[in-house]
DNA sequence: CCTGCGGTATTTGTATACAATACTCTTTGT
DNA sequence: ACAAAGAGTATTGTATACAAATACCGCAGG
């Protein structure tokens, strides 16, 4: 990460999830690489890649400003992600080996501990959460798949600063994680799918939920 | 296509797709840009929209080269490219309009007269049934689904040189494209998807028989 | 008040120079 | 003979200058 590049891409997207770029934002060049402290070039680098990712949009005069996200574009994105994680999970059931169960096991039993302390530790479930998805999209041996949900994975990170887990579901995740396990276990290609389909359209359901909820908030406020 | 960077884009993925620059074939920047009369800066950009492609690989290291194809990729994108374009189908079934109907049987039209001719059209073919595909996915209203095929479905390009198309083959599609024109009529999603996924799948099998046999050719060659 | 037109200011595209990094092939020591 | 080290070469990364394209703004005419 200490390419000038990679530290453009990294800080501008920041920018834009944290909302210091607000949707509809006109981003210039020349701007952006005297924020990052880098030429041009990089910043050029990082608007492409970002423009992949769909966080950046591109005028048809070739002018980039920040996408603004509708929330059919994320249920969009879920619904995708739902197709292919299920995809995923089955090839991945029937490609199981032992050390890639071990590996997925690991993981679910890290997040256990975390979500069984006092205070749950929400960073490390994420990172135990991100592994155990990770394990099973190497276990499903598609360079394909994996690069297209490369992009739609990382996504709802603005999700994570507004949504304020709740033990419960914190606790459904690893227990659909338990199920998938099983699946695995028994190289069920079609039980994985379900589950895995399920699992991830649950997850959007919790967002969208918890998006109304901030809507609803921001509309009293607005009212006030 | 007249940005410095498209022609560059352009001339190294027709390089590629030609076996003029073979798999596994070094891309070096400054080597790129003399034989597509650029500078470096476009061709930075044109290698990192193929490596986005999955047509060309980087090592840790950044340096690029061709990628190779196993017929494992191939099948792969074409797995991918089934899921994503039943997706769609069902999607478009569910939001068609009049317009976009006429449209799409408009493309099948075309694409009808051209292979009733003496000598099938298959130019005329090709574009007619880009036309078709793009129609489904315009009505399908999804950026994201759009972004992803996009990188699948121009892949196969060097089954085109390679594959004569049979006028069997020709008629089948054409005819598999008028069921799904049935199935939007009916805004049927679940028949739509079902269709196009079969659809794409048997476009996978011919490419696979016609490189199986051409795998054999090459074999024979080889041994005398 | 709205619309169209220039001219100016921004912004993006490309080329090029130089810096940093990685590769290669030879040399040297064990 | 083999491995490690190092110099020299090849290749990529970044900054910058200039060219081309585009947007903005004020003004004239309806």
């Amino acid at each position: 990460m200490s390419r000038a590049s990679d530290r453009a891409y990294e800080a501008i997207r920041s920018m834009i999830l944290s909302g210091e770029l607000p949707a509809g934002a006109q981003l210039a060049e020349e701007a952006l690489a005297e924020r990052c402290g880098v030429s041009r070039t990089p910043v050029r680098e990082a608007l492409r890649r970002l423009e992949s990712d769909l966080l950046v949009t591109r005028t048809d005069t070739q002018r980039s400003f920040v996408a603004d996200w509708s929330i059919d574009d994320v249920a969009d994105a879920f619904e995708l992600r739902a197709v292919l994680e299920g995809k995923a999970a089955r090839r991945a059931a029937e490609r199981m080996t032992d050390a890639a169960l071990a590996r997925i096991r690991g993981a679910n039993h890290r997040l256990g501990e975390a979500i069984r302390l006092p205070v749950p530790d929400v960073a490390v479930f994420l990172e135990a959460n991100r592994d155990f998805h990770a394990a099973i999209l190497d276990v499903a041996a598609s360079r394909r798949l994996a690069a297209l949900l490369a992009t739609l994975i990382e996504q709802p990170v603005v999700w994570r600063t507004a949504h304020h887990y709740s033990r419960e579901a914190l606790r459904r995740s690893w227990s659909e994680h338990e199920e998938l396990i099983a699946a695995f276990v028994r190289r069920d290609g079609a039980w994985a799918e379900a589950i895995m389909t399920g699992h991830i359209l649950r997850a959007y359901h919790a967002y969208a939920d918890a998006h109304r909820g901030l809507a609803e908030l921001s509309q009293k406020e607005a009212a006030e």
